[in-house]
DNA sequence: AATGAATGAGGATTCATTCAT
DNA sequence: TATGAATGAATCCTCATTCAT
């Protein structure tokens, strides 16, 4: 009797944790489907594309996609989220193995580069005065702003650099450079991105 | 009385002339009043300030703002004119009476970043896709591309650049780098494009 | 052997009930749990806050509230039933100890233009014409019309008021009178009803 | 010569003030399309009537509908704007052609509520928290409560009331009453009225 | 030539209610 | 029974541009 309370329970329980899980299960599927569709047409129409246009695109109702991200820029995160951890992870390694700091900073950069400029809007979104946008600024500058302050710190400390800029105004000017880059063949944000950071560059 | 109808003709030409000069005195008084309210109102609403406000405060039409600036960038040109002008006029100059073209390049590029950080939205507006800024991005290079391309082609011939960049994109990268830099103190978008000057140097 | 299968039974059958016992007294605690969310939620909010807000507060989910409460009006009168019993059970009562039917009458609208004015809302969605209030609507009518009905009655019957009015035209007004009453400090909604019943008073 | 110019700019003149005239005349008789049409949509929707719905009505687009009425309180007061100068101006009058300030009082009060009862909402909408229509309740109070304090101001001189309410508080009592009451036949706001004005009353 | 009235597309957001798990 | 994810209708307001007067 213990046994069947104890069973019933426990199955009802875990019915219910089952359910949960199935649930959870589901709404994590549905969220990645979600990601999937913004992700397609941030690349077509930019990450300031209407809210329905995603919501059509991954067959659901505009309300789910508030509910899984309240605020656009949650949205935006999510979507990129991969790939800026990627890009912040890549520092460190970056300045270990490469040739000095200055040059793994050169490297980091054109990463960043490549990164924001197959990105269509981001760029510019990055530095809209939007309130809703307010928190992909803070997300990219908390994450990548530590690696890029490490790198260019290692290179000022090995002499490589002067304190020309602070981390900050060199991502926002990479930032900057970017914007619109994928609409131009005749402009190459990665080449001018370089150009800055041989600006930094000091002879010993 | 020949000499009177002469003088009646010549009369009544010259007071058709002088009708139609002060016609075109009035017109241009006009004009100028327009560009006036334009100036005023794109410093403190931006480039892209609605039409009615400029009209308004111009005390005209908006009708009579299309008269004479079909599309916008029509009037952003007209208000910008002069100061282009003297920033392409300036080129030359600079390059006579600097050190180096290297030198002539970089305060050439102050004058540029400096003209474009004080015109609220204009850094913007120059890449933006939207079609009534097409003729502004035209503009813009039409006069400063050449004046760029020799600043440029000189230092390259004096050995003090190599070739890594086009005249076009490091106007398009330095326009870049303004872009929201008027909102943002922590950022010198200046600092940034002199980086970019510096990182075209090269040692003989 | 008999005693232990009838003390199994009945063992069984106790468990049975008690489980049964049990399950409804979790089912009430259950619904108190929601009627005191509900309540402190309507405070805040109004009774016309979002079913999830309740939810949310009470820890359970909004299909449960749904379960129990198919209508908001449901839940409305459930909340509220104790007072407005007690309204209901105070007219008889009023009517025995005071100076007259008449006294008794204003004494008891003073009860309800308090209750009403306490609670956020509530006089509003007693008028309102959505469906979802119909029965909220209902249940005020059915339960203290009939103490109203008999107060006034009563006062008619003593010759100190005339027919001028119904039951329920009294009930409506004051009713409507207590409406936004509580966002309103110059506004006091017990004064107005308290001309209202002294407007019904005549000379003998 | 100087007749010509004088004709000339005369008729300049003259052209542009009649194309202004006649400007203004069809923008007036477009006003008064507008009034019709919202009054037509308020009385069928209520005063909360989407802006495309009386936009439709009135054949025209919504933007026309802001220009003329930036506000919806704007539109709504414009609507009823020639009711309340009538009922407004109708106080003094009743003060001197009735028996005494007290029955003036409440023939005044017949009006405003006769006014009220037929406009769907917009006794509700007088005392709605909303932001739009704050203007609303101001143009109702700026314009009748001096009336309203008239009159009650004269019936407690002549010694027929005691000062048991503000005018103030007599208004907002008596529009609560309103609220709702086209869709109860089984209510008679008028009389509720009347029943308030009388519990004004003091013997002398 | 000037005026300024009119048009109407376009996108964000909230929440009651249902129903699969 | 309980959960809570999903749906999607409904309305607001701005502003570039046209064109009748």
């Amino acid at each position: 009797m213990a046994g069947r309370d104890i069973h019933t329970v426990s199955e009802s329980d875990g019915g219910a944790r089952s359910a949960s899980r199935a649930r959870r299960a589901d709404a994590r599927r549905n969220q990645q489907t979600l990601l999937d569709a913004a992700a397609a047409v941030f690349v077509t129409s930019g990450v300031e594309a209407p809210v329905r246009d995603i919501a059509a695109r991954a067959g659901v109702g505009m309300g789910t996609i508030y509910r899984h991200f309240p605020t656009r820029a949650d949205l935006v995160v999510a979507v990129y989220r991969h790939q800026v951890e990627a890009c912040a992870e890549a520092g460190p390694a970056l300045l270990a193995e490469s040739a000095s700091p200055h040059a793994a900073l050169g490297r980091w950069i054109d990463l960043f580069v490549d990164f924001l400029v197959t990105k269509h809007g981001l760029a510019a979104a990055l530095q809209s005065d939007d309130a809703g946008f307010r928190t992909l600024h803070a997300y990219f500058l908390d994450r990548l702003l530590p690696v890029c302050a490490e790198l260019l710190g290692a290179a000022a400390e090995a002499g490589e650099t002067g304190p020309d800029v602070t981390a900050y105004e060199l991502m926002r000017g990479v930032g900057n450079l970017c914007i619109g880059a994928e609409n131009d063949p005749e402009y190459d944000a990665r080449r001018l991105a370089q150009l800055l950071v041989a600006g930094l560059r000091r002879e010993r």
